[in-house]
DNA sequence: GGCTAACATGAAAGGTGATTCATGTTTCGC
DNA sequence: GCGAAACATGAATCACCTTTCATGTTAGCC
């Protein structure tokens, strides 16, 4: 049930069917923030977004590809964010901050974005590993770019890539999702960033030989 | 109706009673771990526990208090492998390669794990952060030990542990749960451990005066 | 070996929610 | 302004699931 392909339905051609459309995708996102998947149901998205429940198969051919829709979107968006924050770095320690930071605040003002993405692993894993994929390929691009450089060690930056993800999504669950405060504390972001700075650093013991 | 409490069932009190009980918890972990929390039904649990509909209502409220309790129960599994296998190491660093592999095994072994923690956001937000929580004092306290035997430089173990936590988590979900060979490669993790030990390793340059 | 509490059973009650569809209403090109 | 396509509606259908309960069965204890 969970595994079957549906034809997508098509995309609205009226103004009036695009609006629609976005009202749905937005009380989507915030049904499924805020109740979570298995009780999101059809009917309380329509009723936030103020249209009839038929109106949703209108649009939608179900739960999964609403939910779909909302994951991509919500990827679209916090990429977007970091690497807009990122590139007009001067070097990638700096870019490293800047992104960072940019990801810390996308999670403050769109908490949507972890609850929602945490919940892909069975509802939609294949979204759930684009989105994770495309953040990490940018990231390993960067890291790349920056050995080139010799602004960073030589290290394999897929790996690295990934595992910056992961200190950054915990922290940021830690410190942003789960405190009142609602955003990162600066001596918790130095930290990690001290922490980075030292994975990163160049070693002058060893050579960058790894491989 | 996701936040309400119910007062637990009795333990059992016969060997035959917990007998049941341990094969409700293990089918839940399946059944949990395969179609995930929204599709797990009772009757798909009973049905593969091989016991009728309604001895489940004999030992549990419903299906969050299964589900908590599956948590719990990984939780635990997972946090007594990794001490274990760090315990007896001679230094910090050789601890965190034991943990790691412990981990990653662990992983291998049960990818309920993960699939589990993860929907737990929803269905349990409290079994989920106690589980990271418990994982990260124990880590916290290993680091803030080995800070005082000067291993490794001076920065707040609370910020690193559950950093290194991330780091470790996304590792394992890119190259254990997504990888057919289900174990981590060699070459990826001594990357982690290099990442790892340029983060930790005291610096020459700075002196460790940070919060 | 018989008594009782503990445990197991599955049919049935009662809900919930996804999805369909026949029918209106709006919009847009002409 | 008109006709057709696009869009919106919500009552009705249908599938499935949780939970209860009255009734059997088992096992520990004397």
């Amino acid at each position: 049930m969970s595994l079957e392909e549906t034809t997508p339905r098509p995309a609205p051609r009226t103004p009036r069917g695009a609006r629609t459309r976005a009202r749905l995708l937005q009380a989507a996102e915030d049904v499924f923030a805020t109740v979570g998947y298995p009780d999101a149901s059809i009917v309380r998205i329509t009723e936030l977004a103020g249209v009839a429940l038929g109106t949703f198969y209108v649009h939608f051919t179900g739960k999964k590809e609403i939910f779909d829709e909302v994951v991509r979107d919500l990827s679209r968006r916090v990429r977007q964010a970091m690497s807009a924050a990122s590139s007009a770095a001067p070097d990638r320690l700096q870019a490293e901050r800047e992104g960072f930071r940019a990801f810390f605040a996308f999670t403050a003002e769109h908490p949507a974005l972890y609850r929602i993405i945490r919940q892909a692993e069975f509802v939609s894993p294949e979204v759930m590993r684009t989105h994770y994929d495309d953040i990490c390929s940018g990231y390993a691009a960067g890291l790349d770019a920056a050995m080139g450089r010799g602004e960073i060690r030589g290290l394999d930056p897929e790996v690295a890539a990934w595992a910056l993800m992961g200190a950054g999504e915990l922290i940021g669950m830690r410190w942003v999702l789960w405190e009142r405060e609602g955003r990162i504390p600066e001596p918790v972001f130095e930290q990690l960033m001290a922490l980075i700075e030292g994975a990163l650093a160049p070693t002058p013991t060893t050579d960058g030989e790894r491989t």
